[in-house]
DNA sequence: AACGCGTTCAACCGCCCGAGT
DNA sequence: TACTCGGGCGGTTGAACGCGT
């Protein structure tokens, strides 16, 4: 006898969400913050699951996600990460700017693990032990490295509540399940940036409605990027008033959209570790994230400290072999 | 052009854990 | 202490797409 299901099946709706109901459900975050998931779909009017609303936030409309083109850098750290973690895509993912851990997971399962395999074939000997395809984590070691991240997260959150330290925007911008609370009292700034993601998003899906694309799955990536690329630019086109944008605005709206995108692509993957945009360094505030990452640490460094604390940990049976890829 | 097959990824499912009572 | 409930997590699924034949 397992738990009755969060919500009662009948009526309850499933399949891929609708523009409306993103916006359904992005308006109602910004006026109360993520969290009590379970009174999400009454008070939206949402036939939707719960859990259904909490992961669609999560991992599309939460401002400040990064989707696809995962850097080279970014591969390394999930490998590293993965081995050193195994499967749990939460820890890995809060080591990752901006991605969340159903991307990543994703990611790995499409990607790295078909990568790995063929470089674990290809370079038997100096890929060695060192990956988790072919490696059993002890136990006793991510259990550690979950103690220290819990007590590093701990420190983090104090301090990012001790009232001498306003709290920053970006703790407000952070991963929901850390920031239940913190959400709830929303504060001025991130309202604003909410705000402006779910007027921008109105006006995306006037946009839309005057030229649906071709088929539903374009159709959702469509509106994921807007609403991604949108809260990313948050505050710039906040401002914009309530003056009705015309058609050509709309398009040019898409494009420049487009535009941020790529131009927040390249100065990640040239520079992911060194200079993260703003929004990236907002996210990077989580109060859910080790100290190690509220400040933009290079990768090198992240890398240094991930294969020094292996090695210490471990001190054998962890290769740290970055040095094949 | 039509079909089949492989890939991708958004979303669902079920289990687990911690907080509250 | 035992129980309930909400939220989080990882595994899995299936529709849409791309590509080769």
């Amino acid at each position: 006898m397992g738990r009755p299901p969060c919500c009662d099946k009948e009526g309850v709706k499933k399949g891929p969400w609708t523009p409306e109901e993103d916006i359904m459900l992005v308006s109602y975050i910004q006026e109360h913050g993520p969290g009590n998931w379970r009174a999400v779909p009454t008070k939206t009017g949402l036939s939707r699951c719960s859990k259904s609303c909490r992961l669609r936030w999560t991992n599309y409309l939460r401002p400040g996600i990064k989707r696809g083109n995962f850097t080279e850098q970014e591969e390394k750290m999930i490998i590293h990460l993965q081995d050193l973690l195994g499967n749990r895509w939460a820890a890995i993912a809060s080591y990752l700017p901006q991605r969340t851990d159903n991307d990543i997971k994703n990611y790995w399962n499409t990607h790295l693990r078909k990568k790995l395999k063929k470089l674990h074939s290809g370079c038997e000997g100096s890929l060695g032990e060192g990956f988790s395809a072919s490696r059993e984590i002890p136990r006793g070691q991510w259990e550690r490295r979950l103690q220290t991240d819990i007590q590093m997260a701990k420190r983090a959150l104090s301090e990012a509540l001790s009232p001498e330290k306003p709290p920053s925007l970006s703790a407000s911008n952070s991963y929901p399940s850390d920031s239940s609370s913190s959400f709830s009292s929303t504060k001025p700034t991130q309202s604003l940036c909410y705000a402006s993601s779910a007027e921008n998003i109105a006006r995306m899906l006037k946009g839309w409605m005057k030229n649906p694309p071709k088929s539903s799955r374009t159709n959702s990536s469509v509106t994921q990027n807007s609403f991604n690329n949108l809260a990313a630019s948050g505050a710039d086109t906040a401002s914009s008033g309530a003056e009705e944008p015309s058609s050509a605005e709309l398009s040019e709206n898409f494009e420049s959209l487009f535009d941020f995108d790529q131009s927040l692509e390249s100065s990640n993957s040239d520079q992911f570790s060194q200079s993260l945009s703003p929004e990236a360094t907002v996210l990077q505030d989580d109060e859910s994230k080790p100290d190690i990452c509220a400040e933009i640490m290079p990768f090198s460094l992240l890398e240094k400290w991930l294969l020094d604390e292996a090695g210490c940990q471990e001190k054998v049976g962890y290769c740290g072999d970055a040095k094949c890829f």
